[in-house]
DNA sequence: ATTGATGCAAATAATTTGCATGTAC
DNA sequence: GTACATGCAAATTATTTGCATCAAT
């Protein structure tokens, strides 16, 4: 979604446009690994001293219930981990080390849902794949 | 692993064969769903009312180490769960509004996984994949 | 003007740690 | 007997909530 994009959308959806707001969907729009709140705060601070860990918070659960943001949970660190929902579908996969991300376009489960949905009868929504290894430069040691 | 190999794995391995890591290893095995530490300790003070979830924790994390026990992140509340690890590699479909877990057989990454290797020169060295949705129950509402 | 958003501090929930005691080897 | 495991209580970490104030519509 554009800049501007997104404060329609704010709008449409009944959810005021503030500064918070912007700055957050700014910073997680520019952020390309998966962001802990905490490091989002840490950034914001850097903007604009006066903005509360408790906001964020509020703010990505907004953005998650609104579906513009996806949240996770980083493997190993008992984090959760956010990023923009960017519509096509994409996965990581996650150095362990260094715990570097990378995104890997191509999905390969589209087929195999619709098998499991037949021999479930579960109505499957979705999915939470993610790769894990070690990168190029980590598995040489 | 059998309950008496068990008890050889954790000598062999330098680990000291306890009641309380009997004990969970027992509920564990007879668990067939994703289980919470909590869960475990409460059903732990039913057999035996001296045990502390510290000691849950800390059974968790060495069995976790050893490669006996998967522990996983539970979408929707932000806590762990625990299982035992069935080499035969298997998956989860779980139903969001009841929380039900359906083990799923099959799973189709081993090829994708190369490719990704391929393509990154990651060394891969697994994958984190649940299926959510709706159980045949809970999709009718 | 009204309603919802924010900052701050305090509360909660899950997990971890320090330390004295207990137990397997 | 020694070294590691445990229970308990206290500490830590991530996240949430209450409430007075502030800002967007």
């Amino acid at each position: 979604m554009e800049c501007t994009e997104i404060k329609k959308f704010l709008n449409t959806n009944g959810i005021k446009n503030t500064k918070q707001r912007n700055l957050i969907y700014d910073i997680l729009s520019s952020t390309k690994n998966l962001i802990t709140a905490e490091d989002i705060y840490l950034k914001l601070i850097n903007i604009d001293t006066s903005v509360s860990l408790s906001t964020v918070y509020r703010i990505l659960d907004i953005f998650v219930d609104k579906g513009i943001v996806l949240k996770s949970n980083m493997i190993g660190t008992d984090k959760n981990v956010f990023e923009i929902n960017h519509l096509e579908h994409e996965h990581h996969l996650i150095c362990l080390k260094c715990k570097k991300v990378v995104h890997i376009e191509n999905c390969p489960l589209t087929e195999f849902e619709h098998n499991v949905e037949k021999d479930t009868n579960f109505s499957i929504t979705g999915h939470n794949l993610e790769l894990y290894g070690y990168c190029p430069e980590c598995k040489e040691k």
